[in-house]
DNA sequence: ACCCAGGGTCATA
DNA sequence: TATGACCATGGG
């Protein structure tokens, strides 16, 4: 089965997921930096502070204390972290001009950018890629290993950049890719955790089942 | 009480 | 290059 096959089928069964939640681009950006191994439920909860002070903003983060920018995100854990890391990708953002700017960066200089701030890793830059700026950029996350390497597509210890590559040469013929890739990955995290919710232990779960379950 | 969540950095060998 | 420690909240 090829790997659009695949996202025909999950697809078919769970329809659209309207991803990446948010506003605007600069909250997906924002959105993609405070859900680094963290519950997007907390995330709602930091980003619903920081549009309660006004705060959602480059200039905003950027200008505020390291205390109060710490206390606004704190449900997202790692608060600490992650206010530096919000903090030096806006600086970063607005250095660059901001989105009109950067929305004109050729798809592989924009990529490299982002992976240039420190706390913007591989998963954090394409998901602001993909959701973002609508770049044809295909995120890879632990769900998208584990899905795949029980159906064995790959072994799961590859690289973070030779999987990316795995699957979009994989989907390179089909049209709208950002498109594509856009809907493929929300459905993978939808599916895992729609797996693993009826487990009780993942190690049975899930490309097989799931794909059994899915006909 | 324990486990994990829409990761990334840094120190060490 | 490849592990391990660390960051921290909230829901199951």
């Amino acid at each position: 089965m090829s790997l659009k096959q695949v996202y025909d089928r999950l697809y078919k069964h769970y329809g659209p997921q309207h991803w990446w939640p948010g506003d605007t681009p600069f909250e997906v950006m924002v959105g993609a930096v405070l859900t680094q191994n963290t519950a997007w439920t907390n995330v709602e909860k930091a980003i619903y502070n920081l549009k309660l002070y006004d705060a959602l903003s480059p200039h905003a983060i950027v200008e505020v204390p390291h205390e109060q920018l710490a206390q606004w995100i704190r449900p997202s854990g790692y608060f600490n972290i992650k206010a530096r890391r919000l903090r030096n990708f806006c600086q970063w953002y607005i250095e660059q001009g901001e989105y009109p700017q950067l929305s004109q960066w050729e798809t592989n200089e924009l990529r490299e950018g982002l992976l240039s701030v420190n706390g913007v890793g591989p998963e954090t830059a394409d998901d602001i890629m993909l959701y973002a700026f609508a770049r044809p950029v295909f995120v890879i996350d632990a769900y998208t290993r584990r899905i795949f390497s029980r159906l064995d597509y790959i072994t799961g210890d590859e690289g973070y950049e030779e999987l990316r590559e795995f699957f979009e040469k994989g989907l390179a013929r089909n049209r709208d890719k950002v498109q594509l890739f856009n809907e493929y990955h929300a459905l993978i995290v939808m599916h895992a955790k729609d797996i693993c919710k009826m487990k009780p232990s993942c190690d049975d779960c899930c490309l097989k089942k799931v794909c059994l379950y899915l006909e």
